[in-house]
DNA sequence: GCAGATCCTGACCGATCGGTCAACTAGCGT
DNA sequence: ACGCTAGTTGACCGATCGGTCAGGATCTGC
């Protein structure tokens, strides 16, 4: 046998599709959908080509099995806040559960939020925009102020920037989980709450 | 000579510089830079490829002539804010200026924000973040809390995707200019507010 | 040992990528 | 009529795109 040559098929690796799956979505969320090639995803992911079209039958399917678990999450959330009786109350759960979700899947949401019009047609992107819609509609009431509308807008895109693109050259030093978990806690809240609760008085 | 054949050479038209810029700009703002190809830009224009590249010595040319009007206006922004000697007085205007800049450069805004990361090494985006960087310690202060950092990344990624992406399909009836402008202004202000007079007791 | 399933890969396909180049047309001053 | 310049284009280049396919490696159950 030849020594120590490196075998030209190197051993099944145990999660190939979750390793491809994380390594894909970084990068849709850093260079974009259309500009990620199978090529630059399967070079990260220390795999061929070829093997990331055996675990994910086209670049669209794996954009979907990347996004789906982030808009199935959101989903439930809002299921469960539509389907809640109390006024104050729920919506406090809500927005906690809202900014678990925005820690939790922030490339995901990165992902969506920046490049949802370009890839209409997608089924899981317009899954997601109508979901997006939903939620705008159920936050803002029937007839929502335009303010409102950008309120919920601002908070939306704003943290998919932050928790991303943000982190890399507007806070040199990450901060620690908690505090930016709290502090984006009262920037979020302080943006929704007027949108919720219009007799508020959030200012003073 | 042939009857109602098109010409192969059409007539040079006046502005087919500005065209393309133009063009060019709605797609990488929407498509993003890497995902959009020159061909794309050409056929969307009405122009050929070769024409593209006629005007623009490469596609990253393109891309630092369609960015540097929007980088200079911000940096002259910047620039009198900084030399303006008013606490108050000159962050009230600044903010008003920054919205001008918003409304009038979203596009450009929006390519920027969300694709400086995986365009690092382009000079006119290095410029771009280095000029975001300045700002956000210019209105952070020196040492800035993690809130206050969040507080102003959220209203830059929020106001471009808000402007661009959120306007499509998060408020199907486009409001008025200047009621857009009157809401963005309100929830710009109350997020970069208590970044700037740090002495307001804005948390109790 | 061996059949089958699973995983991974290189070779290959037509199409498209960014970019170069020579040719063509039109307008201009002379 | 002439040459010159600016603007536009198709043909073409090597590289890469998403995707297909046949086959090698590894493991299991028999």
């Amino acid at each position: 046998m030849p020594i120590d040559s490196v075998s030209p098929h190197p051993a099944a690796r145990p999660n190939a599709g979750q390793e491809l799956r994380a390594t894909a979505l970084a990068q849709f969320a850093s260079i974009g959908f259309a500009g990620t090639s199978l090529q630059q995803i399967a070079d990260a992911a220390g795999y061929s080509k070829s093997s990331v079209l055996y675990h994910f039958a086209s670049k669209e399917a794996l954009l979907g099995e990347v996004l789906t678990p982030a808009i199935d999450r959101l989903e439930l959330i809002l299921d469960r806040f539509v389907a809640s009786p109390g006024e104050s109350e729920s919506r406090r759960r809500f927005v906690d559960d809202f900014i678990d979700f925005l820690l939790e899947f922030r490339l995901e949401l990165h992902t969506f939020i920046n490049q949802a019009q370009s890839l209409r047609g997608i089924p899981v992107i317009d899954r997601a925009g109508a979901l997006i819609v939903r939620l705008s509609d159920t936050l803002c009431h029937e007839q929502a102020s335009t303010e409102d509308r950008i309120r919920f807008g601002i908070a939306l895109g704003g943290a998919a920037y932050t928790l991303v693109a943000g982190m890399t050259f507007l806070s040199k030093d990450i901060a620690p989980a908690d505090e930016i978990r709290e502090a984006l806690s009262v920037v979020i809240t302080e943006l929704l709450a007027p949108v919720a609760v219009h007799t508020i008085q959030s200012r003073e």
